[in-house]
DNA sequence: ATGGCGATTTGTAACGTTTTAAATTGTGCG
DNA sequence: CGCACAATTTAAAACGTTACAAATCGCCAT
């Protein structure tokens, strides 16, 4: 079938021992490149045996389609970005949620880019240079706000996209999140199971949706049990280190100090046993901590602490797939929001016991 | 000058509401499509002035140039790729470097994408692909060996790259390093100034470049001052937490225990003061540690730990930076090689002294 | 006037793919 | 035998950009 004169055509990609491309094939073949481009995307009008030896032939010369080429006729890009926030430095954020995002990205056409918002603090701008140039068929961000203006204008504009975290606005969209209600809600009545009787909260940063859903799950739970409480002023979950250290030291010298900590991350967590420490105070004797775990650091380091997990890489394979259902045209919620159950890690007795102080 | 007849050319880009393009500008100038994108790239063939005019034209409308495009016809993708490996989910490594890369390249036209290489450990394959099918203009990656068959390839095939780590290969390749030599040889110095008797290393894992520089370091250190000591066996500075931590405590129950630790990470460092703590032992009293450090967290969580720092971000500009040069053609080593000397930052007797336990 | 020269601008083709419409087959049927 | 019709293949155009060669213009020396 193959006319041999049509093997090598001049100023043909084959010759000047480039990349393969569509011509490539079709010179090898002898079809069209219409043919062959239709036959590598299954058509069906192209019969199943020319679908077949097309396949094979790209396969033994290592095609691959050029990416560019692909963008520039149908405007889609294959490439899903991902907003990175500053704070995403801490504890492997980032990296942990972009390997699950990867995963689910795994064997598809689409790449990954990183839109890293280091510099300016208002990345709607980011959201809006991403959607005004086509850089993205869809996007990946976190944090979300009650009202967020990144969601309102994604949402507006209709370009896919999927959040870290709920919003409160009417207008439903694709999301993934951890449920911080629950996990405070737990957290907290695990302190007051324990005897503690004034569990202290260190709060979210303000602004953010899972910072209400924290103080609501902490708030709920100190009601039910009607004991005292306290939700630390001056810092958050944001703060550094130092910051939640000191503050913990300080609270210990005024009156009426909490013996009880929600925690929601593990630096916080390591934070306030530093400070609590050096008030000369020990955990699971004088007080006692409930932390979120994200990486397997908590659990090594201080082995007293009773933790709830967060798995960040599942929630990227979640966000990834989610996106891609999102793109292919689907607008059914029910596939296109999740929320995560905590895992409660608490230690037995007997667990905490056996090991030496 | 602009033909009023020509402001809305029937078909054209303009008419159907979408991003503006070159013809756009044409249009809107009167000005030939060539000219236009002439007069963008600042052609010293195109008077001044028109130059002038297009650019503002292309200001108010809002252009920007289509990258598909521009891939497509030029052969650059305007793409730096970073290849991200499965242990830097540890305490934000990736997010870090990426976050220095990313400022690199802020207000250049290159994105940087993200190539995981979470599921296969041999990332020789991604770099192969990355190469074959032209996915970027150049890479960036780490944890090099002595004979890294990554640098191998790509210095064979002329690909742009710059490498976090150094090899041993004849031929010069563009990199960043930190002195991890300097880095054990001031870490160990430190412990043996202070007192310690036998001090003890965690090692890095086997085969990297860094793990024979500290290792080479810490042999230094310890043969100046004829002092015994220790490398501890079955773990490395990959090893999972809760390894070290239960390796640290063997340890302490067999004979002629190490007092002193060089730790090449937090993550380290904490866990071998987790192991130590439940031994009974108490840092700063019965032994000490000098460890690098990567993030804030250490200095807050234990602040009698002596650290040495290790700026990621700033690791992570230098890279972007040296490979735009490389890119842009360079070949002069001494612009595209970079080693970074550690920062000690050893507390003073006084400031270790003024905390309560 | 004619030719030539520098300064500026322009038309055409190409990158590799997909889309639209049209052409080429083969087949059954009147 | 010719025609409709389905099945399959094909040619041409387009996406937005840049490279190349060629064209236009004014101006000066011939």
């Amino acid at each position: 079938m193959a006319d041999p004169s049509k093997l090598v055509r001049p100023g043909s990609a084959a010759e000047k021992r480039g990349k393969p491309t569509l011509r490539t094939i079709a010179d090898i073949t002898g079809l069209a490149v219409t043919t062959v481009s239709r036959a590598l995307a299954d058509a069906p009008q192209i019969s199943i045996e020319t679908r077949h030896r097309v396949r094979q032939v790209a396969l033994d010369i290592g095609y691959s389609p050029d990416r560019a080429a692909q963008r520039l006729k149908t405007g889609r890009t294959n490439v899903i970005a991902v907003l990175l926030a500053p704070h995403e430095e801490i504890l492997g954020y980032g990296t942990s949620v972009m390997a699950g995002v990867a995963r689910a990205l795994q064997g598809t056409a689409y790449h990954l880019i990183v839109m890293p918002n280091f510099l300016d603090a208002a990345n709607i701008e980011a959201v809006n240079y991403i959607i005004r140039n086509g850089m993205a068929d869809g996007l990946i961000f976190s944090r979300t706000e009650p009202l967020d203006p990144r969601v309102k204008l994604l949402s507006e504009t209709g370009f896919p996209f999927v959040t870290h975290g709920r919003t409160e606005l009417a207008t439903a969209h694709p999301f993934v999140d951890y449920d911080n209600f629950t996990f405070a809600y737990e957290a907290t009545r695990r302190l007051i199971t324990k005897g503690r009787r004034k569990p202290a909260l260190i709060s979210g940063p303000a602004g953010f949706t899972f910072t209400g859903h924290i103080l609501h799950g902490f708030m709920t739970a100190v009601r039910e049990a009607g004991c005292a409480y306290e939700i630390l002023s001056d810092i958050d979950l944001d703060s550094p280190a130092g910051a939640i250290r000191d503050r913990i030291r300080r609270r210990q010298a005024d009156g009426d100090p909490p013996d009880g900590f929600a925690c929601g991350g593990e630096v916080c967590a390591l934070a306030t046993i530093t400070g609590m420490s050096d008030c000369g105070l020990t955990l699971g004797v004088e007080y006692d901590i409930v932390a979120k775990q994200t990486s397997p650091l908590l659990g090594a380091i201080q082995p007293r602490v009773d933790t709830i997990y967060e798995d960040l890489t599942d929630t990227g394979e979640h966000m990834g797939r989610i996106l891609l259902r999102r793109i292919g045209g689907s607008t059914d919620t029910s596939e296109l929001q999740l929320l995560l159950e905590p895992e409660l890690r608490f230690k037995t007795e007997t667990a905490v016991g056996d090991r030496a102080v």
